[in-house]
DNA sequence: TCCAATACCGTTAACGCACACGGAAATTCA
DNA sequence: TGAATTTCCGTGTGCGTTAACGGTATTGGA
């Protein structure tokens, strides 16, 4: 009795053959209203659902999926996702996903427009990309809609772009949570900074909304008399390092720092060796990791790159192939990353 | 070319049938050694993966998997890990996964054993269980191998009974974190108290582990100054909360406490209510979830009985289904909880 | 030398479904 | 009434893999 019943089996029961069966149960007509509603019956009845391994054989279809990044060096941001892709390639490889890595040069815009050319091109059925590139991201997911490519942003969680799905972080509760693990344990005002190195010509959502997060946490806590400064730089300016070194000697009694970013590498260059202040940053980076390690940072919270990358594949590929709509975002679970889980990363 | 390799190309490509060819994939014998090498060089340069939905259709098995738990209320640790099975039982279903749950009670013995004969003469093919009752799980373990029945067990990592993974976390470790956590920020030496309710029927090494862990943080971080008092008291003594309070008042200027198991809950009924002491504990019950909440606790070292259980019989199945060994011992990251965290679980 | 055992290998029928093709019966039209 | 449609349905092939079955050399023993 456990067992499943079959097509055949329906035709059976309903004296026709397996053809007529398979024509109401993707109703492509040529069937006598009579016999159809017979079927539907019988199917009902006994409860039949399609088995996946036939049908997917029976489809054979594979599907092309690309993942459209920046270039990168081994340990940083962007290899995460990569490896992620990497893992999802080859779990779903057996089900007939085929993932192609598109690399662009993030500080040549034109490189970007190319790459995403040739993945029209290529045919792929469906991309996984991060915003990096404001504007050129818009553009091409134009034109993926053009195409009817659906796609899935990872890194961020703005629903307005006509993704399937956005899978990222909260920004703001990490900002809210930064609050938390910066000013742990002080009951007293305190002074803290906001350490944000910026890309000039990239601003970041995230970034801003994380910041927005960390001084709500404040406000939201009676820890009004905590003051809160914001100092701002742009990476490219080239006395970083020393104006950074002034700001920190400016405030008095420093107690935390927050490095909205992954930049928290660029903030120890401008401490002072012995310095006891605390600092919460974001990304694993291998520079980061150092510093974790050396007990210059203390918490990194982690954005899980690599399973924002996994997952989306991993959604592609169940709306692909299996008609299965994935939420539209996704928030993963901030991860909290102190020098004693630093073995797991 | 970018179309996936089957077994028939590889069979033209080495000159040999598609027989030969399956003969070496499921190393059956009957072929020369030669001829072997050849078509597993072949697959190796073709990245060959057997399409999932031919086998599948062609083995037309489906899979009983068990997954045996003790019985529970909503809201406790093990209501956690049957979600997670829940979840699987549905992603796995198309795959011909069929996941049936058994409980028995904590505290009849003879409930396990019971259940236990149950899962065998329901001809499960595979078994997910954790080592809670210890005696009575080695027997049924025993049983299993005799059966020729695969195992994983989750919670633990200890690798010696036979189990195809184990699923757990890294207890040691996890004491550490402990230790990082409580004393984050103190530059002077502290007292600290392990809070270790017991049962006393059944000793925990988990818990032992742990408490282990967290000594070895304060010897290796030069923190020995610190003062670490270790508090064990048995669940069923009917003095507990008022023995509890006395301990606490017996340390002076006490900063921290480590509640190496999931009751924090019931730490949290001895401590008085301006209290000040840092607390760190394990599992997110939602007991535990309200004194994160409102500040009693401040950090929850959370198992991932979800994910335990999830990846559990996501094993089990690619371990019957698609011949795949998992990882003997499989350590799921420590997630560290705080209140600004509790909205994700 | 002949026969049997062995080592290797090919062929083939499932598995359940999708879909193209063609054919018979019923209907319409001239 | 005969031909042309239209309606409805059955047959057959293929998807990639599994595994049973059988076949041909090759080797060894008497």
């Amino acid at each position: 009795m456990g067992e499943k019943p079959t097509i055949k089996e329906i035709a059976k029961l309903a004296n026709v053959s397996i053809g007529t069966v398979d024509r109401v149960l993707h109703n492509r007509g040529d069937v006598s209203k009579k016999t159809t509603q017979l079927i539907k019956e019988i199917m009902e009845n006994l409860d039949y659902v399609p088995n996946t391994f036939a049908r997917n054989l029976a489809l054979n279809k594979s599907f092309k999926i690309a993942i459209l990044l920046p270039k990168h060096q081994k340990g940083e941001y962007w290899s995460d996702p990569i490896r992620g892709a990497k893992k999802a390639m080859k779990d779903f490889k057996a089900l007939g996903v085929i993932v192609k890595i598109y690399l662009y040069d993030q500080n040549k815009k034109e490189s970007f427009s190319k790459v995403g050319e040739q993945i029209i091109k290529d045919k792929n059925e469906a991309v996984l990309l991060a915003q990096v590139l404001f504007d050129e991201t818009n553009a091409f997911i134009r034109k993926c809609k053009a195409n009817k490519i659906p796609f899935v942003l990872i890194g961020s969680s703005h629903s307005d772009s006509g993704a399937i799905s956005y899978i990222g972080q909260n920004s703001h509760q990490g900002g809210r949570l930064a609050g938390e693990l910066l000013s742990f344990g002080h009951k007293v005002a305190s002074n803290y900074l906001v350490f944000n190195v910026t890309k000039a010509e990239n601003p970041n959502f995230n970034v801003k909304e994380r910041i927005e997060g960390f001084q709500e946490y404040f406000e939201n806590n009676g820890i009004k008399k905590a003051s809160i400064e914001i100092f701002s730089i742009p990476q490219e300016d080239y006395k970083l390092v020393e104006k950074a070194k002034a700001k920190l000697n400016s405030i008095p009694d420093l107690k935390g720092i927050f490095v909205p970013n992954s930049k928290s590498y660029i903030l120890s260059k401008a401490l002072s060796k012995d310095s006891n202040i605390r600092i919460v940053g974001y990304d694993l980076l291998e520079k980061n990791k150092s510093l974790l390690q050396d007990g210059t940072v203390h918490f990194l919270i982690n954005q899980k790159p690599y399973e924002q990358a996994y997952h989306g594949i991993e959604y592609l590929y169940k709306y692909l192939g299996m008609n299965q709509q994935p939420p539209e975002i996704v928030s993963l679970p901030l991860d909290i990353v102190t020098r004693e889980k630093l073995m797991y990363y």
